[in-house]
DNA sequence: TATCTGTTATATATATTATATAACAGTTCT
DNA sequence: AGAACTGTTATATAATATATATAACAGATA
């Protein structure tokens, strides 16, 4: 999976390596029980250091995107059984209050918000819970 | 306008704050030409140092939502036409892909969000530009 | 043994966030 | 004139977050 990093965006570059995995998982970029680099040759390809690439991994591990094993490395979770927990709910609709606010005042209509979600949840692939 | 400012949370208090006023332009709880608090009353209604509320005031100055005057203090920007730019709407694309990705994967249909954003702008008073 | 994994420890540098004091230049009211 | 309020600016400090640098360790593999 080809990694687009941002050096002069606000965002962290941790955060960046994190949100376009967890994206590979949704568009089935990255297949279920996929390998991902190792730490050292992640943070290679990118030209980072290897500390910011273990930090992205203990996240994910600790989210349960990803499963390690010695040598075999990281891999995406086979199991991947992410939760809809009252807490995420809380927080989707928080963000998603503050990105709809700011929208709705400048102009992007109810209609134009709802393509821009058809759009992205055409881009994913059929592994989501029901 | 009443704030909620949780200390405890990730994201710092000058960005709750831009965000609950933005929120509260949006839902019109702030009527357009309301004066918003000094820099100092905020500072002291909510506990906090007066540079972080200035912080806030600024860049909310910056990015068109309030004006200030001396004296009469801030107020909500009566001419306030923020604007489509290509560069927002980018940015809003990633950040509800990022979302969308993650809601997806943790079984968030289509149909739910479409719900959410119906509820949020319904909240939205008839002020936003067509 | 050599080489690859993730993991941990320690140190350093930089930027962000938040606070603390102080002062200044306008405006408004007494 | 003077007091009391505005936003604004300057300076300093502290805590935290982000990223890097070097080194070492334990387990797996060839």
């Amino acid at each position: 999976m080809l990694l687009k990093i941002e050096f002069e965006s606000e965002t962290p570059i941790y955060q960046q390596i994190k949100n376009q995995i967890i994206k590979g998982i949704a568009t089935g970029e990255l297949a279920i029980g996929e390998d991902l680099p190792s730490v050292r040759q992640m943070a290679a390809d990118i030209g980072i250091n290897f500390h910011t690439v273990n930090k992205v991994y203990t996240q994910l591990k600790q989210e349960g995107w990803v499963v390690v094993h010695r040598k075999s490395g990281v891999m995406i979770n086979p199991d991947l059984k992410a939760e809809l927990t009252e807490d995420y709910l809380q927080t989707l609709e928080e963000n998603l209050e503050t990105l709809a606010a700011e929208a709705y005042l400048r102009g992007v209509s109810k209609e134009d918000f709802h393509g821009m979600i058809d759009k992205k949840y055409s881009s994913f692939i059929g592994r989501g819970r029901k």
